[in-house]
DNA sequence: TAAACTGATACCATATTAGTATCAGTTTGT
DNA sequence: ACAAACTGATACTAATATGGTATCAGTTTA
């Protein structure tokens, strides 16, 4: 069970790297040959993250990305969203079969009880904190 | 992000199934036909449940298969375990580049927090408390 | 003695995740 | 002017995980 893949984490890393450096604008290969992450799947989560807004993107020679955002407002649980989809561990295992009514089902309680847990922890969580440079 | 995958899902229904049945010993075949489980995929599941001294087995005609453990003490986790692995929500991500000290890590730490979380959740849910029966 | 079962294990199909390649267009230093 | 350095868009491939089949061997019992 993997809560972050590696759109995810590649994404966090590119955010605070951008976030600690001291040029307004990065480019891929900058950050590729820093952080040691693969160009073009780099410049494709990049990419991802320009049309959610996360990020502004600015063409050309000398161009490259910087945050739309301040990294304090650019949650863990916003990436995850973007690349993962939004958490939903429980897409009813059992059918109409054993939980003969679903608002009594004990087991989607509590999955939906951790669900919530997760979240939270997960909304509390920005880029900015993740910077050792704050 | 799912938290429970077919394996684990079948193999709770099959428990339940068994623990619901007034006969010690159900078949294969009876427990796919009933809750429409492809056989040999349900088999396949059994037989590590058996390896796993979860359930006892009983070869040759009639034979079949018998929980070991009563339900209500099989817990959730224990299959989850099985059939997914331990719960590992993290592998360290950022390895040595951004977290300079694992043991101030907050990313570590609200990680580790969701999976003590995790993990008594379900714990504290037996397949005897699934079973609409009891 | 064959039908109905499990043990063991190899195999296949599909989906998801991770990563690559490429063409088109933009900006800028020289 | 123009090539180098960049992003936009999108298609493609590779690797891995998951879900599901198939089969041969051995056991039990009607
Ligand atoms: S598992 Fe979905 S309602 Fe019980
Ligand atoms: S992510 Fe593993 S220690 Fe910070």
């Amino acid at each position: 069970m993997k809560l972050i893949n590696k759109d995810t984490d590649y994404a966090m890393q590119a955010i605070i790297y951008m976030a600690e450096s001291k040029e307004g604008v990065v480019s891929v290969s900058e950050m590729s040959e820093k952080l040691e992450i693969p160009k073009h799947f780099l410049r494709k989560i990049l990419q991802i993250l320009h049309k959610k807004k996360v990020l502004k993107a600015y063409e050309g020679r000398n161009g490259g990305f910087s945050l739309a955002i301040p990294a304090d407002k650019i949650l863990l649980l916003d990436l995850i969203k973007i690349f993962q989809g939004p958490i939903n561990l429980i897409e009813c295992i059992f059918k109409k079969k054993i939980c003969p009514d679903i608002r009594h089902c004990i087991l989607k309680k509590k999955i939906d009880y951790l669900q919530g847990v997760i979240s939270s922890e997960l909304k509390s969580l920005s880029m900015a904190s993740l910077s050792y440079r704050r």
